[in-house]
DNA sequence: CTAAAACACGAGCGACCGCTCGCACTCGAA
DNA sequence: TTCGAGTGCGAGCGGTCGCTCGTGTTTTAG
């Protein structure tokens, strides 16, 4: 419950001043993570963004990869917080483009609040390959996606479900980048364009209307 | 025409051992841009490759981002050498998943066999935001898929023609790359979702049959 | 043949990076 | 009030990187 008291590390008592230099050092993360990618992003520079020494920026993390991971988790746990209702079955059940509506709108709207999200979700320059913060928002939104297109189309094989839930995630990532790169109504366009893009691709696969369950 | 005899840099007469380098060089880094990509990619990495000492990596490229953007242009080329015609009007006339299979699979096939493309192309780790291989790359594909557009589509603005090419260009850049990541018959799936992600977005914007030309 | 230019080497410079360490402070439970 | 743990600092360590430079070798022009 206290967060992880396993095995190898301490996890040490934070005072109520800690905990905030946390957050603080996070908000920094997310500044410079989306300025300069992850790599680029020194952890030297995150301290200074955050008016801190570097050394008491490894009081709270063991290392960079843990902060990436850190601003992961707060990230995906402030989308489902504000959110959480996107993926629910309720949506699933609508026709196509009102149920990409539904999940994608408070998506979007969440990136344009947090462009620390897709900094780090976009950026493949990830560290060890394994872990770091890419995963954690990768693994949990790609689950999502499984999960409503089987719920959607539930006589697709499972494993070309999985085929349709990370092309259709790399869809919109990709497409969501490319409308971060612009502005106003050329952002709006193609935002209108990554939409098309998913209609026309999952229209064929998992059908315009809610799958009618059989027998 | 002797390559650009411009104010700022000498060009330098090459001698038949020099030009044997060059490609030597070229060879190396492909492979190493290919296994790290390219900013954890070293110079002396790549001279090590090439069975060269770092000064020699030096007196053929000035920085490390000229390696990138004549290996661009060296694949680009060889590219257009070996597959130049998958553009062509004719292509363009056919119906549009026939039109696809033209088009993408000489470039998914120079993929296969030469891998560092899409390491350029594919990794955001651009150093100076201009310039570098993957500009050079992403201009020239960029261009052949709106001409290809305007040409099917000759009413659409120009504008949304862009738009819509640019998104095309990216889904079929990271769905590429998504295939890339598997092997065998699991690759070959995901080649059939590209085009299917493809055909599904542009059918309904620029028709599954050749624009018959009007008045 | 000779001199200049091109080619080749590899130690190492300077900058930066992730991260450490010794020390000074502040807070809060006892 | 006390004192240990939490917090904070910042110089700097060890390392990597892009790139340089002095020197020596090979090629080529005249």
């Amino acid at each position: 419950m206290e967060e992880d008291i396993s095995a190898t590390s301490a996890p040490r008592r934070r005072q109520a001043r800690g905990k905030r230099r946390m957050a603080q050092l996070l908000d920094a993360a997310a500044s410079v993570f989306c300025k300069c990618g992850y790599t680029k992003a020194s952890t030297n520079a995150i301290a200074r963004e955050a008016g801190v020494s570097p050394g008491t920026l490894y009081q709270f993390f063991p290392n960079k990869e843990a902060i990436a991971v850190h601003l992961g988790e707060r990230l995906m746990q402030q989308m489902l917080e504000a959110h959480g209702q996107a993926f629910t079955d309720a949506n699933v059940s609508l026709p196509l483009d009102k149920m990409l509506d539904a999940i994608l709108d408070p998506i979007i709207e969440f990136n344009l609040r947090n462009p620390a999200f897709l900094a780090l979700i976009h950026g493949p320059d990830t560290p060890g390959e394994i872990a770091s913060s890419k995963q954690v928002l990768h693994a949990t939104l790609q689950r999502q996606v499984e999960e409503a297109i089987t719920l959607r189309a539930p006589e697709l094989p499972h494993d070309q479900c999985v085929r349709v839930a990370t092309t259709a995630f790399v869809i919109f990532r990709e497409g969501l980048s490319l409308a971060m790169q612009h502005q106003g109504a050329e952002r709006a366009a193609y935002i209108v364009e990554l939409k098309a893009a998913l209609t026309g691709y999952l229209a064929p696969t998992i059908g315009t209307e809610a799958h009618a369950v059989r027998h």
